[in-house]
DNA sequence: CTGATGACTATAG
DNA sequence: CCTATAGCCATCA
């Protein structure tokens, strides 16, 4: 495990920990949001490897379509659906309207200067 | 080095 | 909505 590598789970972390409740954010946008604005692939990879009873949110994160993409009818699925609708995000199917829960990160970044919270 | 893999994404039909 | 295609990139056998 190289230190580089360590670094870049670590700020992936960190981004997914900033995600409010109740409010998701795409796998791109953790990427972006920990400086590695190509590195969604990378972000799912550090999600699948959280260890389980982590405090990480990772329930937050999802496609850039609003799509849970564990299977539904696994335990890790609808673990992901009921934490979200205990935060009070509507999951239909499996599917989340982005247009009402996506964390607008960028649009808090151009209006305060800095992500909300 | 090479090829396969994947909790990804964008675009086109 | 669906499928196909291409681009992406760290990681691993």
């Amino acid at each position: 495990m190289t230190p580089e590598r360590a670094q870049r789970e670590q700020n992936i972390r960190d981004a997914v920990c900033q995600i409010p409740a109740g409010r998701v954010a795409s796998y791109g946008d953790v990427a972006k949001l920990a400086g590695l604005p190509r590195g969604a692939r990378e972000v799912g990879r550090v999600l699948r490897e959280l260890p389980e009873g982590s405090d990480v949110p990772w329930h937050r994160v999802v496609n850039s379509k609003g799509d849970i993409r564990l299977a539904l009818d696994s335990p890790a699925g609808r673990q992901q659906r009921d934490r979200l609708r205990a935060e009070g995000v509507v999951v239909d199917h499996g599917r989340i309207a982005m247009a009402t829960y996506a964390w607008r990160v960028d649009a808090d970044l151009l209006v305060w200067g800095m992500p909300p919270r």
